[in-house]
DNA sequence: AATAATTTTTAGATTAGACTAAATTTACAA
DNA sequence: TTGTAAATTTAGTCTAATCTAAAAATTATT
């Protein structure tokens, strides 16, 4: 069993190794953790004891197959709280973070099944995250954020990749939220900014914006 | 705020002085968390010196209003989570402690709020303990005991005193279950045991089993 | 009241996790 | 290839929570 601590280390070398690719360095690990480097390297060596990360000195890590067992398991137990507190509580997407953070430690494999099946086994978490199902298996989905989609095309938003409250509030206030369908009328070429038609208004995004917005092509509205 | 260590001492005292009266013994502590009296010292030290409880060294522990609050806060959440596990997520009655014990340091005041309204703000869980509102305040309730009521009389079983998934396990094989209600035709002077008609079947308990079954007479079946 | 038994506290260590400051290794540029 | 900057690790502390063993205080018993 590993202690609090240790699932969020584990958590964070997964989320490191998706994002850029691995191995993930000692600093990188102690920047998203608000931590120090020398305490990171303290826990590398004990989770590496416990075979649960490859760790040379100097070499960053990779997690072992055990490992990303565990992380994954975080992950699911992360994304199904967060469904629940949306679906079940009427907590907003915005809010439903931090509380997970500390469910997600939540230690009963009897209660994460329960759970997903209460939740009846969603597939995507309220900011369009997929979650792993119980032998840690994802959907395959594409990724393909807003800014790449051709002009005149439209889309479905499918989640997004940045999960501030501040920028989750924002999209609510645009009414860029999960499901919507929207058409992409211009990319601006000076400023990157993106020119969209949703519920048939016309709105403006930044570029930093549209570039977190995750979604479907699709063929017809 | 405090931790998840210091929020279990606080309802160990709470629990151990609704039992025996207060002050609450070192020794008490100890036994109930499994722990050293030495260790105990050290924690009440802690506390103390937070205001949360009232320490008189040799001479026991009370809670302080503060402590109190915080102490009701945890038996509120740890109730109100035994009531979501069975009622939405179908677990037994005896399997639910162990996960309400990690789900009660869950800490979000809005959480507490919104699951107790998902769940219509139920009085009691599921073995039959209050649960506080949100002010802290308990409804009133009796706490008569099986073995209490007079022969020829009805009651209905409203909780027990006793929350060992074996007990547990054996009232529910014996039919014993909250909100039954059984007629004492007989309390053995021998030994104390009682026999009861439940669901038209005469059964037999032992005083044991009878002092930990807690029941409102009733007039009437 | 004196002594024995029990309870509680103190003293001193230990472990997990974190920190600072200094040393070391790696990477990169002149 | 040599020197410097950046990244990482080591060494040594710190705090929270625990422990054992010993000392002190309280309670019970003759």
């Amino acid at each position: 069993m590993q202690s609090f601590t240790e699932e969020n280390y584990l958590k964070t070398i997964y989320h490191l190794s998706q994002v850029n690719e691995s191995p993930v360095q000692t600093n990188a690990i102690a920047e998203k953790m608000q931590t120090r480097a020398a305490s990171v390297t303290d826990m590398l060596k004990k989770l590496f004891d416990k075979q649960l990360i490859d760790y040379k000195k100097y070499q960053g890590v990779t997690l072992t197959t055990h490992g990303e067992t565990v992380a994954i398991g975080v992950v699911r137990k992360h994304r199904l709280w967060e469904v629940f507190l949306v679906e079940k509580l009427q907590f907003r997407w915005d809010e439903v973070h931090e509380i997970a953070e500390e469910l997600e430690h939540i230690n009963s494999a009897a209660l994460v099944e329960r759970l997903d099946e209460f939740l009846g086994f969603p597939k995507r978490d309220p900011h369009g995250d997929p979650i792993p199902n119980r032998d840690g298996i994802f959907e395959p989905s594409l990724n393909v954020n807003l800014h790449q989609i051709p002009k005149g095309n439209y889309a479905v938003i499918i989640g997004v990749s940045e999960h501030s409250p501040a920028f989750l509030r924002h999209l609510e206030k645009l009414e860029l939220t999960i499901g919507v369908v929207l058409e992409l009328i211009e990319i601006t070429e000076y400023d990157g900014s993106v020119e969209l038609l949703v519920n048939n208004k016309k709105i403006n995004i930044s570029r930093e914006v549209a570039q977190h917005i995750l979604v479907n092509r699709k063929e017809t509205v």
